[in-house]
DNA sequence: GCCAACGTTGGC
DNA sequence: GCCAACGTTGGC
């Protein structure tokens, strides 16, 4: 199993919406390396939802639900969604800068490449940030 | 194939 | 709102 980290604004989708939705397809990626990324997620990954801009934190956790598939919302065959569940909340919403300021994670591309909006990250760094945000899931 | 111009992202 | 970082586009 792979680990990744997604990244929005909330003010286009947040993860309020996506608990009510229950399930979204992640579409709007125009970045190729992040599209690269999408393709290479496993159906049952986690992914935590990170809020760019506005909140600037982990949300909490999703799961990849269906590998990635030609995106909806584009006519580019280029360009693909995979879909995606919420699956546990953060107890606690893990801050850019608890993430910053933390050992370990100097790396992860968060903060590495900024602009970067889907990313791998190692389960070592995936288990700080949930203990960070005092949260578990499947164990992890 | 290089690079200037331009657009977008996202932290501050 | 500003600006740095970075990706893309297009002229040469």
């Amino acid at each position: 199993m792979n680990f990744w980290l997604v990244k929005q604004e909330p003010s286009k989708y947040n993860w309020e919406q996506l608990v009510r939705d229950k399930e979204t397809y992640w579409d709007g990626v125009r970045n190729y390396q992040a599209r690269n990324n999408l393709q290479k997620m496993k159906r049952g990954d986690l992914v935590l939802f990170y809020h760019s801009v506005v909140g600037k934190e982990v949300k909490g956790i999703c799961e990849v639900t269906k590998e990635f598939y030609p995106d909806p919302s584009s006519d580019d065959p280029r360009w693909c969604v995979v879909d995606l569940k919420p699956v546990q909340a953060m107890r606690s919403p893990v801050t850019l800068d608890g993430i910053k300021s933390h050992p370990g994670l100097e790396d992860i591309a968060l903060i590495r490449q900024s602009r970067l909006s889907v990313m791998p990250l190692s389960k070592k760094e995936f288990k700080i940030i949930l203990k960070l945000g005092d949260t578990s899931v499947r164990g992890i």
